[in-house]
DNA sequence: TCACCTCATAAGCGAAGGGTTATCTCGACC
DNA sequence: GGTCGAGATAACCCTTCGCTTATGAGGTGA
């Protein structure tokens, strides 16, 4: 019985799949099923079982993940209690959707960084979904993004979603779903803001084309190959250079909230709180609202996929 | 940061030396030093350092103990929980000194195995020092022997330790601290009774010769070889078939008490809660009195030195 | 100062953990 | 009744764990 065995039982019990809790760690689903079987065949019981649709604890399951989840909440713990003892920098887990993690995010936790000292924040990119179970499961500290049942959900600022093309684009007979949709990775989250939009608008398989980053979207976008969805202040450079063109529809732009969601004050990191605090000041507000603000101007370069940490 | 490396770590701290910590582990002392080693690393702090006599915490080390302990704790929950949750047999691991595990224990043990039904036990043997730390991290459930502090320790029986030899003996010159002692590995441990013997009567380090077992011991007594302290009502067939007389001495006879200890009833296993209520009953002092009672009757047969469980 | 006790380290070894790709199995679903 | 999706298993690899014995290092105490 590992502590690793252990974190990956209560993943596959929070997301109720293995296929999702291989993808939340980022390792093959092989990897996941068997530390499973291996913690199955120690305890001697098979703990979580294929269930028609989905999977089920059995009852000796049910109490070995309540126990499993408070060993990996106090282990990571221990190593925080290390860290603080020695005053070293304390370490800030952040997860967010790809959108954000590409402009919004960076530029608030680097105005972050440089304001509060001492803490080193790292950054991961998880869909909406295992944002929830990952915060939960101690693995990241924060979670930026939509609001999150079950977590300490924050507002933090309002932004607006809209669509952008190139400038000579018209809406063809399909309306919206009849446009190619060019979206970074968040669009394959239905639970994101534009996978929601897609969601919304019915548009088929066929017409999603999924890019590695916003930017790369946008590009194409500017090229003429269809629709994408984007923060709005993130593209006002572009739109004033004539590059790209807000697309009026109806429904279009969408206005949403920005949560910081967290544990329980209790619970939650030093470093975590921080973070809380500071969403609420003018500072962080300017950061996210300056276009690529903070965010070094490398473009297209793809985002850095650390899905996890160990 | 294994669970394995925990525990040793842990053990180390209570016991306060890595010495020590390997015996209770029946392990030899550089593996638990590795394991030290390895966590020390893994943590970047000594955790734990030698400083005079002793070793001492870091203020890291202070905080990962009380951490490392309860993840230690919980990984025996989960065990017992699967096993409780599948009807399995209970599991009771009971710790006692050397002496009382050749007689007074199994025969305790094997009457509460037959009446309790459904309970495997396991008997492991440590010193009186390890006992409280074994209990305490939850790698036994109850320790039998002397009385513990920090434990919930339950008188249970009076037993008379005596000093048996061959008939004919006499005690020469020296007195008590003159005669060559037959003992059994509990005299090695200052805080058994056995122990205690030979440092109340200041019998020197070269009179005192160990056997593998109490009945090794008397049987050399019986051939003259010297004084072997004993369990009073186990030698009786000895003393009546005339192989061995009791020795007459000031302060000898000892009366002595038992002890069940465990930990306080919230956190202790629902066995060990039966062992403690069982220890009450007629029953069970009928086994413990009964000479050789429920002892599979090998002579000389060497007891099982099941320091730790795994 | 020297011997000794205790902890740390080195080297070597077998077992287990944890990862991959490829394949099998089985229930759901059209 | 195929097909497909998802979990389990097989085969294989490399790393780490955990144990051993042998040896080094460092403070205690006579």
């Amino acid at each position: 019985m590992t502590l690793a065995q252990l974190k990956v039982f209560v993943l596959v019990s929070r997301l109720g799949s293995v296929r999702a809790a291989a993808a939340a760690l980022g390792v093959s689903e092989p990897a996941v099923s068997q530390a499973l079987a291996a913690l199955r065949q120690h305890l001697d019981d098979p703990l979580i079982a294929r269930s028609g649709a989905g999977m089920e604890l059995t009852p000796a399951g049910r109490r070995v993940v309540t126990i499993a989840s408070q060993m990996v909440n106090l282990a990571v713990d221990a190593e925080v209690a290390v860290r603080q003892s020695n005053g070293a920098a304390e370490l800030l887990r952040v997860v967010t959707t790809s959108t954000l993690s590409q402009s919004i995010v960076p530029a608030l936790l680097q105005a972050f960084t440089a304001r509060a000292g001492g803490i080193e924040v790292s950054l991961g990119v998880a869909t909406t979904e295992e944002m929830a179970a990952l915060v939960e499961e101690r693995l990241a500290d924060v979670a930026v993004g939509p609001r999150l049942a079950g977590l300490e959900a924050e507002p933090v600022m309002r932004y607006r979603m809209t669509l952008v093309g190139h400038p000579e684009l018209r809406l063809n007979g399909g309306g919206l779903a009849g446009m190619r949709w060019l979206v970074d990775p968040t669009g394959m989250d239905p639970l994101s803001d534009v996978g929601a939009l897609l969601t919304k608008y019915r548009v088929p398989e066929t017409h999603i084309m999924v890019f590695a980053n916003e930017k790369a979207a946008w590009s194409a976008a500017a090229a003429g190959d269809g629709v994408a969805p984007a923060i709005d202040h993130m593209v006002t450079a572009e739109v004033d250079r004539g590059a790209l063109t807000r697309v009026r529809a109806a429904g279009i732009p969408v206005d949403l909230l920005l949560y910081v969601s967290s544990l329980e004050q209790q619970r939650r990191s030093r470093a975590a709180d921080k973070l809380r605090r500071f969403v609420r000041t003018p500072d962080a507000m300017q950061a996210m609202y300056r276009p690529d603000g903070g965010v070094p101007v490398a473009k297209f370069r793809p985002p850095v996929y650390v899905t996890l940490w160990s």
